[in-house]
DNA sequence: CGAGAAGTTGAAGCGTGTCAAATGCAGTGG
DNA sequence: CCACTGCATTTGACACGCTTCAACTTCTCG
């Protein structure tokens, strides 16, 4: 999908990640947000004449569609289900909230484990990190790109974080080994997520 | 409004600024958004059980409440409304968006041109810029926590923005002198605010 | 007119960027 | 099974934007 773009459709991601970005004109990137299983993309066709931003892949994907007609059903008919998907985009818009305080108000080092934390506490949620890692396939390009840092500086900080023992980015792996530690250390407050926990 | 809150009412902001925020451990703060008239903040008291923001006031301020059985009539008998309800929480999903590519991928001087454009347009969307300059109620700490940058740089920057001759900003106003030459030097793209122009 | 808030200026340090080259790694085809 | 290829990661040296800290000046408004 990409900026301009007028989709019809809604789609809920099943399987692999995806990422969200926006393109500045001299090329630079800012990746606004990532997309697990379970995760949909997105509300606004509904209402907005285009979307302002691209959508990418970042493994290979599985995602099911679900059409205006089929949504306007939800609407009319299962009202739990509509509640459901506006509880998902207000989440989202809330952790969009919390990338742009992370972006702007942590240091190369917080930001990155911060990251981290969300991803896993993200992937938990769905139940993808039944043990203390899981899969997470971004390059330090498409990290720097998240951040909004350097792929060189990501690279610096990733082998500190890897040295901190509180968790490990490796072949597209991430791998927690002290979850409170890096919560600590990422400043990371998990109430912006509102899971039912 | 304070972070944690359950608030029962949507308010509709109807003259004034406010600012929305986020407070980390030590103190610091992000200004993730900013409320002018027309603006609303926000729909998500009816989903989400706290909010995960604070709301404070630029200026004073006039709003008027939209209780939960007002909102639920909207959304029975005037389907119009509630849809253009909807619209405006998801163009402000879009301009948080944004303020993420703003702290990301922007320096200073391009960051704070870049907010300049945005609050410009939207005030001369509700006609509140009749002329080339509008009200501008933040100080040079607001500003330094909506960018992610410090008080003293912000002085810097802004002084290199009134010496530009594209824009002015002083004594809480801001005067626009070359809208074209202020968005070229912001990389502003006012596609993400869905005016329909 | 006075006092506190807001803005200005300067010097020095550090986090991150820039550029460039070397190394590691996964998939491909021979 | 190995050489080849392109991408991802690591390393190093240096530059610069922004921060820090602190003193000073200017506004604002009771």
């Amino acid at each position: 999908m990409r900026e301009g773009d007028d989709p019809k459709d809604v789609y809920l991601i099943t399987d692999g990640w995806a990422y969200q970005y926006k393109t500045l004109e001299d090329g630079a990137r800012q990746i606004v947000g990532l997309f697990v299983p379970g995760d949909m993309c997105d509300l606004h066709v509904y209402i907005l004449k285009e979307v302002d931003y691209s959508i990418g892949a970042l493994t290979p994907l599985r995602y099911t569609k679900i059409s205006p007609a089929e949504f306007d059903d939800l609407g009319d008919n299962h009202p739990r289900v509509m509640r459901a998907l506006l509880w998902e985009s207000l989440v989202s818009a809330s952790i969009q909230r919390e990338w742009t305080v992370n972006v702007g108000q942590r240091d190369a080092y917080e930001s990155l484990a911060h990251l981290c934390c969300e991803m896993f506490t993200r992937m938990r949620l769905v139940g993808l990190a039944p043990e203390n890692s899981c899969t997470f396939p971004l390059t330090h390009r498409d990290l720097a790109d998240a951040l909004g840092l350097t792929e060189t500086h990501v690279g610096r900080v990733v082998a500190k974080l890897n040295a901190s023992g509180f968790a490990t980015l490796n072949r597209r792996k991430l791998v927690v080994k002290n979850v409170r530690q890096l919560q600590t250390a990422a400043r990371f407050n998990p109430h912006y997520l509102h899971q039912a926990m």
